[in-house]
Order: C-alpha cells, then structure tokens, then sequence
DNA sequence: TTGTAGGCGTTATCAA
DNA sequence: TTGATAACGCCTACAA
C-alpha cells in the first residue's frame, strides 16, 4: 500500500500551511500566484488527490448523483435506458460528479431510497426517469429540497422542476411527414391506450402532421398485441399503407401482420432500439446521450447555486433513421 | 431540512454514552440486551441513519463497489450488460453495498480510473466485466491488494482471483443436443474467429456434443457479417439443415441469409438478447441475475476477509430458450 | 458493560 | 495573502 498522501503532505512540501493548500484547490484566485504554483507542483508530484470522504464531512455535499436503474421489463425497450445511464456517467464523470445506482419496485419505495441514499451517503442530487402522472417523487423531493431533474416532462403537474425531455410528438410528425413525402396518403397510427403521457404525445405529433386523423388503434405495448392491433386496422376498410408505431415493440407486431396478410406496409417504429437496427426498422431515435448531458448540466447549475430562478425545461428534438421499412 | 440526527442524539435520547450506540449498531452482542433495546428504539424514532462519510473517515472502508458501463456497441448484445448491472445493483443493496459507475475507453483509461476512485472514494471492490486474454486491469489490482472480482474467466491467465462465469460450452452443448433431438444431422456452427475466449468455448461445446466436425465458418460479429458467412455455408454441398451460433447478431444474419435462399434452416443464438424475444429466435439465455449476485457474495467474501485462501470460481450453467426457430 | 479521549482529512472562521 | 483552530460524525483504544 503506498502512503497516503493528504493535504499535510502536500503542505509540508510546499511550505506552506493546509489552509493555503485547499485554498488552492477550491478558491485558487485568493492565493498568490507565486506560492499557487509551488502547491500545484506538490500536488502532481505526491499525486495527490482530495479525499471525497473527509470533503463531503465539513461541506455536506458529496459530489455523487444517484439514478434508478429499471429491469429491463420489455427487453425491446430496455436498452433505452442503457444508452441514457452510459450518457449520463460520462457527463457526470467531466462534472466531477459520479452516478451512484439504486433499484426501486415502485415510487414508494423510490421515495425509500432517497431517504436512506440522503442521510447515509449525502447524495448531492437525483435524476429521476419515467416520469408519468400523479408522479409522487417529485414532490417527495421539492418539500426536503433536494436538487433534482428530471428526464420526462411533468406530466400533468406543474412545472416547478427543471427537466430534460425529448419531443415525442415532433418524433411522430417527422415521420408522417416521411410517410408523406413517400406518396403514403393513408398513414394510420398504432399506439398505447390514451393517458400515458408520452404516448399521448407521439399520437399528437402523427395527427398534426397528417392534419386529419387516419386509422388508428391501441395496443398495450408488445410485440403480440401489436400484432393483432394491426391485423385488424389493416382488415379493415381503407386500411393504412403506412403505419407510425408508438413504440419499436408496436412496430414489429405490424410488421408480422402486414407479412402474413401478404400486404406492403410501410412502418416506422419508435425508440430505434437494437431490434430495430437488427432487422431494419425504420425508426426514431431520442438524442440520450445529449438527454443526458443536459441532464447533469442543469443538476450542476442547481448544485452551484447559479440556477436561475424559474426551472429551466430542454426539448430535444428527434431523429428519424431511416432503413428498410418506410 | 430535517434537524440533523447523528449517534449524539441517539444517546442522548437513550440515555448512554455515543459509544454505547456505535456498539448496538458495530458490535450488538457486547451490549446488555435492556440496554440494546432501548437504543434500538431510540435509533428507530429518530429515524438514525449512520453518515457513511464519518464512517469511512475511520474505518476507511466506503461500502461503495465500482463497476464500468460500457456502450452498448453492438446494440444487439448491449442488453447484456444492462441485465447484470441491475442484478448487481438488486445484490448489493441486499449486502449493504451500492453501485457506483464508471466508464472508460480502454484498458489503460480504466486502470486510470481504479487510481482515481481509490484515492478520492476509497472504494471498497471493483466487479470487472469483458475479461480478456492479456487483461492487463487484473494484475494491476492485484498488485495494489485491491479487492475484486470478474465476471468471466481469467483468459489465458493462472486463476489467482475469484470470478464467476457462465458456461458458455455448456450453452452451445445445449444448443446442439437439442437440435440432434429434433433429427438434425448435419448441425453446424457460426461463431467468431478464434481465439477470443468466450467464442472458441462457444465453439467447443457444439463440437463436444456433436462428437464431430460438422460445417462451420467464422465471422466478426454483426447481422450482415454472419449473413455473408452463413450464405457461404449454405451454399456448400452438405450445407447443414441448422446452425448454432455464437451469438444472436450472428443467428439473426444466418436467419436472413436461410430466407433469401428458401432455405428452411433452424438456427440458435445465444445471449436471449431482445431481438431474441422479439422475433421468436431460439437462443442461450445466461443467468446474468444469478451471475451478479454470485459477484456480489464473493465479494462480500472478500471484504469481511472471510474469503478462502485459495480464489472461488462459480461456473453457472446457461439455459436453452425454445422458440420459433429450432 | 459502559464511558472518555482522540483523531480520521477536510474546510470555515477568524486572526495575523 | 497566509496560518491557527475548531468542527463535521464516527470508531478504536483504553479506562472506569
């Protein structure tokens, strides 16, 4: 084990006092650019490094954000938060910040969690996903005042939070207005039983892009209930030659009912998940990495103070990739 | 803000010393049992939780593990490792551990991070992932009495650490039994090129249980480059009536290149990654929950110095999820 | 079995 | 501009 090296050792090589050492660190503009170097020289050469533990005791903050990681339910989508949480260490990671994991079975005991995570480990702020209506963790967490964002608008509630989300419905209307631009006239929808927020959105998104409602259905996501949602919109009459799916799941139900009606559909799913790269689904793509980023940028205005006073909301815009299907 | 509830408060409220509190929660046994209890009501109505930080100050011991997020580079695969981190998350809470994320480039750029972690963390164990031949992250923790486990084998190098692993011969074995029991004969195999460890184990169990060479052919992984090679194998006089492969990119490739040929061949990937569920493939599935806590009991071994002298390996064996495609 | 004293490494406060 | 002192909450050693 090699010696530990604190602050005393770096002030003994400097000549200096520990004072003047952390001075250096946290506020270099108070410290005499000559005797600054000298300390800073000591540092790199003993390799020394501010112990987060004894920081985190005198100034309560621990430079550590926590997010829940969610199973997989679906698989499909799953990868989802994968692509965020990778995003999400990264720009912590250049922040000074690290990302600290929890598990939670449902938002009472996420609520839990951030009691225990506050008074064990001084968790210095939360990002929450899946935001969904009559969310009860931002509440939870605006009354102990602990700095948080969100990735997922407030749905139904007001917007007393700084959040991070991507626009849905422009996810939708971009790929109608593909659609369009192909020749499609028909262009129907399939998506997720109304109230969910998000799906709500991307239903909104393909109907201001057609500028009238087409066909549509819903289907609890998944692959089989899309599959048979579809069946039926296409069996109807003035059935849809183009389909927007809600979700890549939905989209791959469709694209199983077009094949065995023997009919040519054009589809577009939602989320461009591996399946959909895999088989070449045409689909849109959220900007996660950027999610993230924007994320910890806004954390760490809330964490600096320098927050403004109104939360500050990010929409980011879609992408569509477009690949064999439409 | 809650008025701040430390192990003085606690005594106070119990009417002992400080020191007595720290022994009800470190060492009950040496506590009077009346004495225990009332401090064990206190605790609760307090709402006491023990500050990490200070804890760490003197015993230096951080309750934290690390371990690294990768990009999901493949997109197909990546679910992989989504799967395990929330296992590992799930185990660690259970032990009194939590997960903290890093992610690095390459070998050297995560060697860099170790450094860092321990030093400002103090990190408690580190769980390394993707372990390879020549791993140089394995020796450099080693040599710095670091604790750790890897989730693979020790590639290539002698087995001085504990690590968990599924058997990935066993899989293909599987895979390949199942496939003779359906009347196959001529059974092949498209994996990786040789010598990447997983790949030429993956390779090996389908030889084992064939009892023989059959048609088999190697490509990197991905859909088209397992399309092109498995197209090649098809094409060959005795071309196989299945096809076992290492990994479910490769089997949906081969899955395209039999239905541009009019083929009808029955095909098994491994990973049961979404593109597995979603398309009906059959595929090994690893039993990554299971992997994970497996992980996290070595490492708690390891941490409460309770580990065996010499290192624990755990070899999980790999399930067979029958589907549409064999 | 219980209590007292001291210190882990850092930073806030205040004095020089 | 720099330095001395105290305190953050906890645990180890030792004394009672």
């Amino acid at each position: 084990m090699v010696e530990k090296v604190t602050i005393a050792t770096v002030a003994r090589r400097a000549g200096v006092s520990r004072q003047t050492v952390s001075n250096v660190i946290n506020t270099p503009d108070v410290v005499r650019e000559e005797t600054r170097e000298r300390v800073r020289e000591a540092i790199t050469a003993l390799g020394y490094r501010v112990n987060q533990a004894a920081r985190q005791m005198r100034t309560g903050r621990s430079r550590l954000i926590a997010v829940r990681i969610e199973p997989a339910r679906d698989g499909i989508n799953g990868s989802v938060l994968d692509r965020f949480l990778h995003g999400l260490t990264d720009a912590a990671g250049l922040a000074g910040y690290r990302v600290m994991l929890y598990t939670a079975a449902d938002d009472a005991d996420e609520i839990a969690t951030y009691d225990e995570l506050l008074s064990a480990y001084d968790l210095d702020a939360f990002v929450l996903t899946s935001t969904h209506h009559g969310d009860p963790r931002t509440s939870w967490l605006a009354a102990r005042d602990v700095p948080f964002v969100t990735f997922g608008r407030p749905w139904g509630a007001p917007e007393t939070h700084s959040w991070v989300d991507v626009d849905n419905a422009a996810g939708t209307a971009a790929a109608t207005e593909h659609l369009l631009a192909l020749g499609h006239r028909r262009v129907g929808f399939l998506g997720w039983p109304s109230g969910s927020g998000v799906g709500d959105a991307r239903r909104e998104g393909w109907h201001r892009a057609l500028g009238s409602w087409g066909p549509s259905a819903e289907a609890t996501d998944g692959v089989d209930s899309g599959a048979s949602a579809a069946r039926a919109m296409l069996q109807r009459e003035e059935a849809p030659t183009a389909i927007v799916c809600a979700s890549d799941s939905l989209a791959l139900g469709a694209l199983q009912a077009a094949r065995e009606l023997g009919r040519d559909v054009a589809i577009v799913g939602f989320d461009d998940t591996a399946v959909a790269q895999a088989i070449g689904l045409t689909s849109v793509s959220q900007p996660l990495a950027e999610a993230a980023t924007r994320c910890v940028d806004l954390l760490a205005e809330l964490l600096d103070g320098r927050a403004p006073s109104t939360p500050t909301t990010v929409l980011l815009p879609p992408s569509l990739v477009v690949r064999k299907t439409a």
